[in-house]
DNA sequence: ATATATGCAAACGCTTTGCATAGAG
DNA sequence: CTCTATGCAAAGCGTTTGCATATAT
């Protein structure tokens, strides 16, 4: 593990304060400024990527275009409402025991998996 | 259904007549190309849009930032080689009995669902 | 002293839109 | 005639990178 920086501790602190929670790359940046860590948006997008690299936190790709962060704790899945973006952590549902008949047919090495759930919420139903 | 463009028309045969791959824009503008229809990569992207929208394909985002869109028939997820893209479908593996008490919980109803198996393929690991 | 982290600004890549034109009903 | 589709070019937007500087070891 390289040198930690400024930003990276910073941000590793954030994330686990407020566990649970999918962050975007301005999400953290505007949340550290709030506790005047101020960062560039491009170091924190450094740092995110760094740590995601290392395993300590997940990037995600939400049907949205933005990329998301989040801190690599027990494996769970995601419920999102495609209108107003609500996001909620599902317990993981795979059966992992069918991978290994998918590796061998496809000729690749599951490393990791994300299942999204995507809907409306009762709000956004309403509306 | 609205008017059928020379586009739409042209996306929906091209998809039809090989399935099982996800294509993007640039996929479908080339492919359509080299079968003399020309068409403007945003014309491409209303068409697909378009169709995605009246449910007829599927829109994906994957891990690699780029849309792809593809036939909209019995479902099916994704096994991804994360270095070089290669995208191979699997029969869907989700238990949906599980769906109802997350949708209480969360407050979501589920209209679909989309898991991504990321990992190596053999060819990968290898270098 | 050397390697990593940061800030700033600019480049990128894919997506999306405005506007004028062409084509279908 | 009216409404949708298309082409072209430009704008958007989140992401990524180059470069000079600061900072930690």
């Amino acid at each position: 593990m390289a040198r930690k920086g400024r930003v990276s501790a910073a941000l590793l602190a954030l994330m686990k304060q407020r566990d649970n929670h999918a962050w975007t790359l301005e999400d953290l940046r505007a949340e550290l400024a709030g506790t005047d860590v101020h960062a560039d948006f491009s170091s924190v997008f450094r740092a995110a990527e760094k740590l995601a690299t290392e395993g300590q936190i997940r990037k995600l790709l939400l049907e949205d275009g933005r990329a998301r962060f989040e801190l690599f704790n027990a494996h769970h899945d995601h419920l999102l409402c495609t209108r107003c973006g609500k996001l909620v952590p599902v317990p993981c549902m795979i059966a992992e025991e069918k991978f290994a008949a998918l590796e061998r047919d496809a000729d690749i090495l599951i490393h990791d998996h994300h299942l999204v759930l995507s809907g409306l919420c009762s709000e956004c139903r309403g509306a």
